[in-house]
DNA sequence: TAATTTTATGAAAACGTTTTCATTTTATAG
DNA sequence: CTATAAAATGAAAACGTTTTCATAAAATTA
């Protein structure tokens, strides 16, 4: 049954032996180093195609200490946002030639640190990292930033002071695109579901919120502006908290889709009509704000154009061998994307 | 600003230094290999943790021709059916102790066949694959077979004869009870959208189809039998085709929640009530079939099961060496999930 | 106790690259 | 046409493991 009739890998030695050069010389003339010669490198690059040759990544990496390979860690590729990331990353990076390992976090902190901790191990060249909402302290990296390993941050990123690379959506603006939006459409009661505070992604939205209420001169309710887990039932939970009220708000702003589409359900069951008594907006354009009924209002994030600036600057840092620390957070900017429920 | 101050990875050899021993038997110890005593074991299982040891892998891979990493190859990593299968496969695998590279062929062959090669050589030590709708031919995997590489296929897969084995959901009776399901709630006129016939999944849906309306002796009417890509597209403009004939149907059997989703948003701006003059369910049970309006009825696959037996089968054939070629498919049951659209 | 088997360890080669250092070849200047 | 500099190549060591083969220590048997 096993055959072994294993189709032999070729090595560098196969392509010296055949052209009658070093092994040394194969190898600088596929690193296209600049002493080796024109006319050399070209028959090198032609036998080695010949022969099919693939580089024994291992042993290029045992040796040069490089493994062309890039962690990853996400909270869950099944995000709509992130999964789009990744593939911009993936294929990118791919191009370059490196190798990507998509590792999920779950949204748990220990699980990070783990991940963390197993990525160091296998000795990635870099680190790209969408952090749990509950990552406040980040010295599980501590130790492939002091090692010259480039770290880059996207999405939820550390405080400022960290030294490591950031990329991020304008979140600020997007709180505060969402929340003129609701004015200007006539809501004056504004309710805003936003996630921990532990997270800058929320510190940043409700930020831009309260900025667009200030300006536009509108009071904040305490009691309709929640700050807790952005989940379906919390978010349920939390309408069945203001609709029971006296007075009840005209307008919600949720800081991500899944509590909108929570709040929209809310509003059809409890005869509620979007947006004639209630306006909702959402955060991120994930698939599902499309197809419910009516379809919500949500700010578009461009997963894309992260995922690029990304790669971007990795490269560059991976090129240059130099990260640079305290680099200003790169932002990338949002866009307000009008539907029915609004 | 470039601090070499890089933290030591410790190798054997101090864990050899320390103990007095040779990296022989550290290396035996480790890997716990028969003879060694308990004694030396242990203590070498102490002193690597106190160093802080990690195993090389590119040492370790360079020697023993195992890299400790599985490839995966998958349409799109954001269809909610392999986002959860991916998980459930990391998740099992990293306890055994690999790490899985994950590649996405955007449902095109020749990107999947680049990623056959790309992971060939870089030396997987198995790998995982969901094959494009078009993949009818599958010698890009040749090389891997006879290397003596665990090929397994999932959902997507190859004929029975390929000598590699198969996991797959029971989509023949996935067909099955969707259809039972509609006629069972009053349907007699089924119309049935479907993939192309080049992939397994459809050619089962579509038999399961037919099979229960020749059960209930129901006709099968061609004009409301689509084989055609699954798209949004394609699915209105089959469905304005059926609703623009004299007679029209009152239920539809779509091979893919997408479709469904597209047909039930047709329905809706074509004044077609659901579930009363038309009924519909998908299949996937993806998470926007329960969001939508009515929420759709569908099948689900189970794809952490589907998961759990890829890992297991795969583990099973790295410890024996063995490759069960030959093996009849692993089949994974499915359900009906009833909603409101039928 | 000596002879033999079993168990535990060590020395050294091997894996396929990259890279330092030395050497040869070629180009340039005097 | 030398003398020198520059360019191109080769020899060999190195990366950190694993593994074969040999050897030493312990356990078993006669």
């Amino acid at each position: 049954m096993n055959k072994d009739k294993k189709p032999q890998q070729n090595t560098i030695l196969d392509i010296a032996e055949a052209l009658k050069l070093s092994p040394a010389t194969i190898s600088r003339a596929l690193n296209n180093h600049p002493h080796v010669k024109e006319k050399t490198k070209s028959d090198v690059l032609k036998m080695a195609a010949q022969l099919g040759y693939r580089r024994n990544q291992m042993a290029s990496g045992l040796r040069s200490n490089k493994t062309h390979t890039v962690g990853l860690i996400v909270p869950r590729i099944s995000m709509f946002f992130h999964a789009e990331v990744i593939t911009t990353i993936q294929n990118a990076l791919h191009k370059h030639g490196y190798n990507l390992i998509i590792c999920q976090s779950n949204d748990v902190l220990s699980m990070e640190e783990e991940l963390a901790d197993i990525l160091y191990a296998s000795r990635v060249d870099a680190l790209i990292v969408a952090c749990t909402l509950q990552t406040t302290d980040f010295s599980h990296f501590d130790k492939l930033v002091s090692s010259g390993i480039p770290v880059i941050f996207y999405d939820r990123v550390p405080l400022d002071t960290y030294p490591a690379t950031f990329i991020k959506g304008d979140d600020f603006r997007g709180g505060y695109l969402a929340t003129c939006h609701l004015i200007e459409t006539g809501s004056q009661k504004i309710a805003h579901i936003s996630g921990k505070l532990s997270s800058n992604l929320y510190q940043d939205r409700t930020a831009g919120f309260r900025k667009a209420m200030e300006q536009h001169q509108l009071p904040v309710n305490a009691d309709w502006v929640f700050h807790q887990e952005l989940t379906h039932e919390n978010a349920k939970d939390a309408m069945a908290k203001m609709f029971s009220g006296a007075v009840v708000p005209d307008a919600l702003f949720s800081a991500n889709d899944v509590t909108a589409i929570a709040a929209l359900e809310f509003a059809k069951e409890n005869g509620i009509q979007v947006p004639r008594d209630l306006k909702i907006i959402g955060y991120s354009n994930d698939p599902r704000t499309s197809i419910i009924t009516p379809a919500l209002s949500t700010i578009e994030q461009y997963p894309a154009k992260v995922g690029q600036k990304i790669v971007a600057v990795l490269i560059e840092q991976l090129k240059s061998g130099e990260r640079e620390v305290g680099q200003k957070p790169y932002v990338i900017p949002v866009d307000l994307i009008r539907r029915m429920s609004s």
